[in-house]
DNA sequence: CCCCTTTGATTTAACGTTATATCAATAATA
DNA sequence: TATTATTGATATAACGTTAAATCAAAGGGG
């Protein structure tokens, strides 16, 4: 019932705790028939270690903090799973927390800041090692004050502009250069995309600067004011959207979705206005959710993130970031998965 | 940069470092002068208690470990999300981990054990006040074990036979009647149901035991060993089940499938086949996974499982659990989401 | 046989808290 | 005024671990 402690082995054997910690650890200079004993009372009262009293001595806790806007969120799940996947070999754990981030901008940003500061002044009260974060660029800050106050973060997906921790995401503006250029061989040209209304939404503005540099690098001329639209890019908004686009344009052929949720929506919209798609008119997306593999009917062309690995190489990178305290800025390239919603212009 | 610790703020005010615990806990009976002055200090000079070595005094961690199956699944992920919910409110933080759990059956049991074993000590080599998981009935004993060594455990969703700590979960017997009698009521009567082939996978017989007990309910004589097709339920093996189910009986109206994975995978396979989906078949699913509510065009009516709620609802027991060491087991009611994919019988 | 090194173990101390016991000073009671 | 409570603070100890210093005994070299 009560837990083996070092001293219930030392007491068992007539050792000091000392040398049982060194037998433990191999550490030292303990005699190799100690060690054997020490090793033997172990493995028979089924020791384990306390790792908090480890972590208290040591100053290390091999504890992780994670914190992202949403954990319901099957995106960043997945990206925890891959964190979780290799910190597990190093002993690391992981500690989750959750900063709500509203991305809809309902909620006050004084609200906002007391949440993130909370949740990331937990996890250095744990004595966490170090903190993966999806930083909230409304509120900067409060990272530069907890960097400063000597916490290792390391930023993903999104970034604070002069922060330099270290930082992981995906470019953007490569893969809204992949999607359209997808659509550009495809034989598409007059191609419409569905902009945001945000301004500090920098992932959806760097793929809206891919869009526009392939259509450069095509040599292809295009009003593209008149095919961007810029909306709330939710499964309704961004249907509205796609509606207005094509209505605007009745010769748009293809549509380049900065976020899969929002292609779902303008899907929706779009063949509910009688639109056969991708007969009539391609759509890609961007993120590759769940959502978008598992369409009936029309599963989704996309552009992919690599979550798992995205989460697996932030681990990495964190660590190093632990241990030798330098940070690192990476872009991951993501990669186009082809479905059932684009095909070859009409 | 330091940490500043309840030594400094009693080294600034020349008092003692117990002084200082007394009063930021208001315990002992202090002078309102001296705790005054050492509550101003603390908010002075920023001190953040260290909770791993509170924990280690107070033999309470106010951590709760939460082991799933998948972490990137959206079904558990919203559990966590509920969990993690009303855990916040009393302090807790949250240790995740993932036991791998093979659904399909490939990898082998001892490795499993294994794994199951490792992310389950590791959590109370932490001091985790509680533990609660959803238990994989392929390896009993591990449970038992956890439970006879002292640790707290919780059961959610799944339930090891004779383990007596708490449990929650969804009433799928309940499920499954609801489910059917939605399609009884829109005038079904022949009514196809994708059994598992898998004889330890309760929740699906459960629900196969709702839909039978619906039909008898209602009166309806039906040759169920027919109308019912035992499959692996992924959405391909899902899809070829659905198929063969309709070819066998021609004359069936709708479908229950168990899972809005499987529910997917015969939409899909249907429709494929040139079924026109709900007006000459109806299709329910179970679980109202993200995917089945952003289906384009087929947005799927199925069974949902209250989430978040019970994320919430178990770190209440979970929390009663470790408060009073009472034991409670609780079902929660399931509930019908009327979407697209079922219509009135022809 | 004495001094020095090596080996094997123990002591001391510390990580940051907090419960309990103790002690001194003051206030209340007889 | 002597005795007893009460108040306000400190001292002691403990949670489980481990790094560093210390010490004793044995082995080696001259």
């Amino acid at each position: 019932m009560k837990r083996i402690t070092m001293k219930d082995i030392a007491a068992e054997l007539e050792v000091s705790v000392q040398s049982v910690s060194q037998a433990l650890n191999r550490t030292g200079r303990l005699g190799s028939e100690t060690r054997r004993r020490i090793l033997n009372a172990a493995e028979r009262l089924n020791y384990r270690p306390n790792i908090l009293a480890r972590g208290l001595r040591n100053r290390r806790s091999y504890l992780l903090g994670v914190v992202f806007p949403f954990l319901n969120d099957s995106f960043f799940s997945r990206i925890l799973g891959g964190i979780e996947d290799s910190s597990r070999r190093f002993h690391y754990d992981i500690l989750i927390g959750n900063s709500f981030i509203d991305y809809s901008r309902r909620s006050d940003l004084n609200s906002l800041r007391r949440a993130e500061i909370d949740v990331l002044e937990r996890m250095t009260n744990r004595g966490v090692d170090g903190i993966i974060g999806t930083p909230n660029p409304r509120i900067p800050g409060v990272y530069e004050k907890l960097a400063a106050d000597g916490a290792v973060f390391f930023q993903l997906m999104k970034r604070i502009p002069g922060l330099n921790t270290g930082f992981l995401g995906v470019d953007n503006v490569e893969g809204g250069r992949t999607a359209v250029n997808h659509l550009i061989s495809l034989g598409h040209e007059r191609i419409g995309f569905l902009q945001t209304e945000f301004s500090d939404y920098e992932e959806i503005k760097d793929r809206g600067t891919g869009y526009l540099k392939a259509l450069i690098a095509r040599g292809i001329v295009l009003d593209t004011d008149r095919f961007e639209d810029p909306g709330d890019l939710s499964f309704h908004g961004a249907g509205s959207s796609a509606l207005r686009l094509v209505k605007r344009n009745p010769d748009m052929t293809a549509l380049f979705a900065p976020t899969d949720m929002a292609a779902l929506g303008a899907l929706q919209a779009l063949t509910e206005a009688g639109k056969r798609i991708p007969e009539e008119l391609s759509v890609i997306g961007y993120d590759d959710l769940e959502l978008a593999a598992y369409q009936v009917i029309h599963p989704l062309t996309t552009v992919a993130q690599p979550k798992e690995e995205l989460g697996r190489k932030a681990f990495e990178l964190l660590q190093e970031q632990i241990e030798t305290g330098e940070t690192r800025n990476l872009l991951m390239p993501p990669k186009l998965v082809v479905r059932r919603t684009t095909a070859p212009a009409g």
